[in-house]
DNA sequence: ACCTGAACACCGTTCAAGT
DNA sequence: ACCTGAACACCGTTCAAGT
């Protein structure tokens, strides 16, 4: 090939159906496996993609709209994720449930981006739809006693803990901040540390984080078991 | 004054020593009274202190480090309105301490972009100094028994969950989330409904937040008084 | 109907002055 | 030493074509 061929690129105009959002939103998400979402970039990706900027937004109208349809996307493939409930006992069901919950989006960042960092963008329509295991959770519950406001609350508490742990340990907060007695004998509640790992790569996720994660759980449950309406006289009536 | 004097501005130049870093920090506080952080703009921060926007460089060597500089500050002004603590008993005192924590959070959006919501970006220095609200309630929980180990425990987990409210509350994902059955009967534990709420100002704070939050509270109260060890033989030895 | 480059109004940041 | 406009390489988005 000729040494200098300046500017050779001139990428050839592509067919007519030959883009659709489905590949967009794939593309998107491989583009992500390389680079945090918060990074990517409509140019970017259209270079990725090898089509012009501007044919992305024939398909979506906004960046939000794109960002939108992944984190649908995210979500249903979330869910779908969640291994089955083996558990019997409530408690053993909500523990297995929201550990799951951690486990699979602390190892997954971009989906751990796009559904709990990033904001109220939207109804996540296709969120309703894969969501029957929660039903499940609840149903063990109202069977174990709880009144149904008892259930939901117990059910968002747990959910918030977890999303609060899995945001705060993806901005790199957590890592000794249990383990490890400051010495001098000082906690702290929003940056205990912050400043032993390394901070050029992905946040890289805290040392002991899921014992750390666990406890939580464990003292919610227990909570919930001092919380639920004695069952003595629960068959009754 | 003449109809049509044209580009009429050219600021005239300041004098050596009229910006500080202090009075760019305090002028962006101002500045976001209006606007979000994260719409809070290099050249917009310069127009509203009638400076150029490359002075603003002179002090703070990128945007990262400004808003930096603003967490810190808003770290210590969020200590410092922290209430000292009234109750004596361990759970009051938790309580107590995490409402406080929530409430002045929630009703400062900045604040909570500033702590809760903006990333590892720091070792936050200026974080351990007042800090010592924290201490107290250790050492309570210590006087209760509390092994140091689980004492911290419990006190992260408090954190992450108001944290993890906070975030979710300002993403605007909270709102009927709990109070309101589904009608179908589905609930959805990351974005429940945030159909309801006007979408275009600031999420607008879901509608029974309170009570909601200390629900969790109370919960994991319920939950550390089970798993403190039992007091019969604590004095002994 | 679908794909596209050029262009617009911005951004964060740097440079090379001005005082 | 401090303050500054012009300039740079980007961004998200729109426009006016091209096919």
């Amino acid at each position: 090939m000729p040494a200098s061929a300046k500017a050779n690129s001139k990428r050839p105009r592509r067919a007519r159906g030959s883009i659709n959002p489905a590949d967009i939103v794939t593309g998107a998400f491989e583009f992500c496996r390389t680079t945090p979402v918060d990074e990517m970039t409509m140019p970017q990706l259209a270079a990725f993609l090898n089509v012009g900027v501007t044919s992305i937004y024939w398909y979506f109208k906004s960046k939000r709209e794109l960002l939108d349809a992944m984190t649908d996307e995210a979500l249903v493939s979330f869910y779908e994720s969640m291994p089955p409930l083996r558990s019997q006992g409530w408690e053993d069901m909500l523990r297995e449930f929201f550990v799951s919950f951690y486990t699979l989006l602390a190892a997954d960042p971009l989906k751990c981006d796009l559904i709990v960092r990033r904001i109220g963008h939207q109804a996540d329509e296709g969120a309703m739809r894969s969501w029957n295991r929660a039903e499940q959770l609840l149903t063990a519950l109202a069977d174990a006693g709880f009144p149904p406001s008892l259930a939901r609350h117990a059910f968002f508490t747990l959910s918030i803990y977890t999303q609060g742990f899995l945001l705060v340990e993806r901005t790199g907060r957590v890592s000794g901040a249990i383990s490890s007695p400051p010495a001098g004998g000082s906690a702290d509640l929003v940056a205990a540390d912050a400043a032993a790992a390394p901070r050029g790569t992905q946040p890289a996720a805290g040392s002991a984080a899921p014992e750390d994660f666990e406890f939580g759980i464990t003292n919610i449950i227990a909570g919930l078991r001092q919380l639920r309406p004695s069952e003595e006289r629960a068959g009754a009536a």
